[in-house]
DNA sequence: CTGAAAGCGCTAACAA
DNA sequence: TTGTTAGCGCTTTCAG
């Protein structure tokens, strides 16, 4: 455990004052005879420069952070892999968070990444946008992905993002006042919803259910969209995002509306209940009722039958949303939609 | 974007020393006057002290590094769940890296981490010993998880833990030189696959295979012995680490060994790949061969039939390692071994 | 109990 | 092209 060099180690050993070091190592002028001493050196001393003399010079923390609701569901996993995966390739650490869906917890890593000076951030939200006020306040870049933050009443955060979204999504924006800068980076839930749902009804269902979770306001939008009105209240329902929850909601579902002959689940923690539930009550799919899970992962295909989904591209999500963060320069990224996939398994048939 | 108060300007308001509020802030001693006149001031400027100086100060980053192979592997996930639960609660920021299992990465990201002086890892390690000694050397206090790095011939880093371990196992540790202190969070992967080999023993099987990817050497040699000699050795057969090349790992072995009539998958990837090239090649799982997969996954029960598996508590051990490297004092920790269970469901059956 | 002062390692003005 | 210098915000002696 020997002491690092540091840079007037360099200067010294090579001659030259520490501002240029400073300069030949990010790049700046030097003598070519000059650069290659100090270059020499540095490397015989083995320097590394230290992250944290240059992140208090400069009063804020290299890298990005990362806030997720939950690493145990495996779309959030691919989404991160993305994140890391540019993350490293920029040399840029990343500093994670798991909010489990609550606000609070998402405050307060919040509050941490402001402590730690990280003044990048991609987020799934789970808070409003009073939970997000501070960190906007506080001058952070944040990018939204998979999600948006839910709309509180008297704030506006984010309207500028909704707003070019539901643009996007082919609907007519509200009115919005005063939009602030909060792009996302999203998947095109709109038409991957609405190709499932005109899947299933050419499949000759008519009953079709929601079985949503927390954050998936734009998904639910969709699928009210795409059935059409009048929507079948009962049809539509939601857990919590914990997987007890879900089965819960699920399990009620079929329960209370043994019509029902299909169900597009929001997510693949959703999907994956709908699959028990359907099981512990002895509903054969597809042949009692059609599933189409959105989120396409590795076991979708292992289960029997290997189900239908709607893919999204999450580590492409992640990557895109580190690549905004780090080239965020002076002007505001762009939102950035992502196409989705209908994936056609074996879980859907035709109505019975 | 208003500019966060220092230590200065709460000092000024506060009419005292810097020294003072820092004093105050950190729990030292003050008049109980003087310390609530520090506090009231800080409250109402909503001073949050800067990490960034303290750091530097301290010449250390705080919080933790996690080192993973895959997030996208449902184990890490629940190890990094883990990991960052206890980092949570204790207010300490985690820098997250995926390695991909690739050593060179590995290498680069404790390269990024000493950069950042982050000087406390927990690492599920994918290199050798020579991986790791520009960490270890460094002084940071590492803790592995769920593996130890392979034995490179010309080091012995980690000799202390595996030999501790050994020990644990109930094996007899090979004579060691100079052990290192590099603690452990493992899991009893030797009972484990023990009792899985057991099991299946019961139910009449005897050409049992093992699949297996890479750092999994531990659970190889556990099964070796458990199998005792002599060991078929084209029953053996390893991914490495890949989906791909766990499937044709899985497949080439069905392929070349039609004879056998279980296999013991050392991963959930491998539990995954197995199940697909076993419906690829039209085995039936458990009437044409039987199936034990190490980790308990979501998704294992919704496999068809639902997985029998050895569940090893992934959370638990990331919470639990996160513990000891935040409590790593001046000494050692010392090594833990987490109990793992079988969970009989459907994948076995007797013996054709 | 409290304050003044000295840096931690680095970058960016400013001079030369 | 270079070197000198002044901090960034904080903790920690060391006096008082």
């Amino acid at each position: 455990m020997e002491k690092r060099a540091t840079i007037k180690d360099v200067a010294e050993a090579a001659g030259v004052g520490v501002a240029t070091v400073s300069r030949v190592l990010s790049g700046g002028s030097a003598s070519p005879a000059t650069r290659e001493r100090v270059l020499a050196v540095a490397a015989q001393l083995d320097y590394r420069p230290s992250a944290l003399g240059r992140n208090l010079r400069q009063r804020r923390t290299g890298g990005m952070g990362l806030l997720v609701p939950d690493l145990t569901d495996t779309f959030y996993g691919q989404l991160a892999e993305g994140v890391l995966a540019c993350a490293r390739s920029a040399g840029e650490p990343v500093v994670l968070g798991s909010t489990g869906g609550d606000p609070e917890q998402e405050a307060d890593l919040i509050g941490m990444l402001l402590e730690q000076s990280v003044d990048r951030l991609i987020a799934v939200p789970s808070g409003d946008a009073e939970t997000w006020a501070p960190a906007i306040r506080a001058g952070m870049t944040v990018i939204f992905a998979d999600r948006l933050p839910v709309l509180s009443s008297h704030e506006d955060v984010g309207a500028a993002a909704i707003a070019d979204l539901m643009a996007l999504d082919g609907l007519s924006p509200a009115p919005q006042t005063r939009p602030l800068d909060v792009p996302a980076v999203l998947a095109d839930d709109r038409a991957g919803i609405r190709t499932a749902v005109r899947y299933l009804r050419g499949l000759g269902h008519r009953r079709i259910a929601f079985l949503g979770g927390p954050g998936q306001d734009r998904r639910v939008a969709a699928f009210r969209e795409a059935v059409g009105s009048p929507v079948d209240e009962e049809l539509v329902v939601f857990g919590t995002g914990s997987r007890d929850s879900a089965y819960a909601a699920a399990s009620g579902l079929f329960q209370t509306r043994p019509d029902l002959s299909a169900v597009v689940a929001g997510g693949n923690v959703l999907g994956e209940a709908a699959v028990l539930a359907a099981r512990e009550l002895d509903l054969r799919v597809p042949r009692d009722v059609s599933l189409v899970m959105y989120d396409d992962v590795p076991w979708a295909e292992l289960c029997a039958p290997p189900l239908t989904v709607i893919a999204q591209p999450g580590r492409d999500m992640g990557y895109r949303a580190a690549e905004l963060v780090l080239r965020a320069g002076s002007r505001r990224p762009r939102s950035v939609i992502l196409p989705t996939e209908l994936i056609i398994r074996g879980s859907c048939g035709p109505r019975r």
